[in-house]
DNA sequence: GCCGTTTTCGGCCCGACTGTTTTCAGTCG
């Protein structure tokens, strides 16, 4: 059972209760729900962090919650939920994931229209609104009946396809978005907030702040942006709306003596206001998107540092802001140093269209093109990684010739090269077996490999930990690529045995690839804070198949603040001298 | 049900907006 199932489950349980008796069962519900995003939050797998004793670490599970997923692990149900699970028809759980529609509407529409059905629930309801049904509810009337249809059909029109946005559609979004905005004449600042500027891997809402005295002025102007869908709402600080091509825009206003106590409060998440407002009614004062109350003042502040200063802590980078320790890191002035764009001295996975023949794809563009690129990026090195010779449509001699030319031909690029180190290594398929898609004789030629899976993606977790480790037991194996292989919103990615893969390469000097490539993210956040911790080294690569994606760097290093990495923990960040003694380790 | 540099008991964030309400419930972030 994964995650995401757990996850759904406590999500129901708090659902059930919050329609039994949300007062009774106030911080159960608080108390569960929480508990769900942080399973959804990490990558590794329930069972295995219950099997190592580890379940209880995860943010906002307890012995309780730990112990009904034992239970749920090892029967596949748990009587308590069921309990509640009970009072309530299976048919309102399809209708909570439909946008305003919570567990209390869900439950009336279909106590009082009798939809019991949770396989056609969101179709019956469309048809109960258009015969006037839905209007009849108690609490319910002709506007909410209308909402209700428009609420599905949105729904519907997105259902099946990734339902956050990729990071850098979400930049182009929010920089259009920002662009209208800053034609206003009263706007001072405009900052894109939210899971935006925490650099998740996907956005759901496009959160922007504005600074401004004249909130109505900007408010107007943000729904008349040509762009727009609909308006979902719209009060006097704040709004909202549907881009034509369905995004949600949320947009916030406050003056600029206001805007440090906007910065936060919009950046989030969520659990970090909450754990920072608890903090701040510990010290006496009261905390809000408007500044600090203290002794029945509020303290406007301007700056963002200013917040974390008046409850005691150092500013927090927003990448770090899920209140997974670092808000106690912040107090003790222990936050890490992250690491930088510009920490970073070279790129280890290109693929060049030098003609190597392999399986995958090739590079668009030349080795030469790659290094003009990477010079004019401040690198100090850079290697080549094109996939390894297709091993089906050659003999072992035929790439062995293959690798020898490529060898020669890098060589050459080498003397005729000044202002740049070359590293010449390959990517190279793990095969189903473990074994490396790479005759000996050519790897010898590489100064490292960067080994990956491309196939076989569902054997189970205790063999695809073997074939990993087997693939990197060979000497010039120097990188893990995209460890998961997920690939968001559309596949999951196979499982690992992280603690057998972080000693692994600790004791042999290899590093897990940080993929840059924003459809990959891989290593996921989860995994790199883990690693980090342990002592792993990491590398963040492009894998760049065109000139333009070596541009996609600094998605890789968000993800690696993300993981709370330092540049010590980053090979690439290193010197090349460095780099080249490593490779040789 | 979780959690701890005042606590293993007694706390538990703060506000915006909408619709159907005459003063608030539900949803969202």
């Amino acid at each position: 059972m994964s995650n995401t199932e757990i996850a759904t489950l406590l999500n129901h349980v708090a659902a059930a209760m919050r329609i039994i008796d949300e007062r009774k069962y106030y911080f159960q519900i608080v108390a569960y729900e929480k508990a769900a995003d942080s399973l959804l939050q990490t990558h590794i797998q329930a069972v295995d962090l219950l099997r190592e004793g580890k379940l209880e670490e995860l943010p906002g599970i307890g012995e309780s919650i730990r112990s009904h997923i034992a239970q749920l692990l090892r029967d596949g149900k748990v009587p308590h939920f069921e309990g509640f699970l009970s009072h309530v028809p299976a048919s309102i759980f399809p209708l909570l994931d439909v946008p305003g529609i919570g567990p209390k509407k869900a439950f009336k529409i279909v106590h009082f229209c009798k939809l019991l059905n949770p396989d056609t629930v969101i179709d019956d309801v469309v048809q109960a609104a258009k015969e006037g049904k839905i209007a009849t509810i108690p609490s319910f009337g002709e506007k909410s009946q209308q909402d209700i249809i428009r609420a599905v059909s949105e729904y519907k029109a997105r259902s099946g396809k990734l339902t956050r946005t990729l990071l850098p559609m979400a930049d182009r979004i929010a920089s259009d978005v920002i662009h209208y905005l800053k034609k206003h004449r009263s706007v001072q600042d405009v900052r894109p907030l939210g899971s935006l500027r925490r650099k998740m891997p996907t956005v759901g809402d496009i959160d922007i702040a504005v600074a401004s005295s004249d909130a109505r002025g900007v408010i107007s102007h943000f729904i008349l942006y040509p762009n727009i869908k609909r308006v979902i709402e719209q009060g006097d600080a704040t709004a909202s709306i549907i881009t034509s091509s369905g995004s949600q825009v949320d947009l916030m206003v406050q003056p600029l003596e206001a805007f440090g106590s906007l910065l936060q409060h919009f950046t989030g998440s969520k659990y970090h206001n909450v754990h920072l407002r608890e903090i701040a009614l510990e010290k006496g004062m009261s905390m809000s998107e408007y500044g600090i109350k203290h002794k029945g003042q509020l303290h406007k502040l301007a700056r963002e540092e200013d917040v974390y200063k008046m409850l005691g802590m150092d500013w927090i980078p927003p990448e770090l802001r899920e209140d997974k320790g670092e808000i106690e890191a912040a107090m003790a002035h222990r936050l890490p140093s992250l690491i930088e764009v510009r920490d970073i001295k070279g790129d280890f996975h290109i693929h060049s269209n030098y003609p190597i023949e392999p399986s995958h794809d090739l590079g668009n563009h030349s080795m030469e093109d790659h290094l003009k690129k990477a010079i004019s990026l401040g690198y100090e090195y850079i290697a080549f990684s094109e996939h390894n010779p297709s091993i089906s449509q050659h003999s072992k001699d035929d790439i062995i010739t293959i690798m020898k030319k490529r060898n020669a031909y890098i060589e050459q690029l080498k003397s005729n090269t000044k202002n740049i180190h070359i590293f010449s290594m390959c990517e190279i398929d793990i095969l189903a077996n473990g074994d490396l898609a790479l005759p000996e004789e050519a790897l010898e030629l590489l100064d490292g490999a960067i080994v990956s899976i491309h196939s076989n993606l569902d054997d189970d977790q205790a063999a695809m930990t073997k074939r990993v480790l087997k693939g990197l037991s060979h000497p010039k194996a120097k990188v893990l690529a995209h460890p998961t292989g997920r690939l968001l919103g559309k596949r999951e990615g196979y499982q690992l045995e992280w603690r057998e893969i972080f000693d692994f390469m600790i004791e042999h000097h290899k590093a897990i690839e940080i993929n840059a490539w924003p459809e990959r993210t891989d290593a996921p956040d989860s995994v790199i804070r883990e690693g980090i911790e342990k002592g792993v080294k990491f590398v963040i690569n492009t894998d760049s198949h065109a000139l333009e994606h070596m541009d996609l760097m600094p998605y890789g290093v968000d993800n690696a603040r993300r993981g709370w990495a330092t540049k010590d923990a980053i090979i690439n960040a290193m010197r090349y001298t460095s780099v080249a003694q490593w490779f040789t380790q």
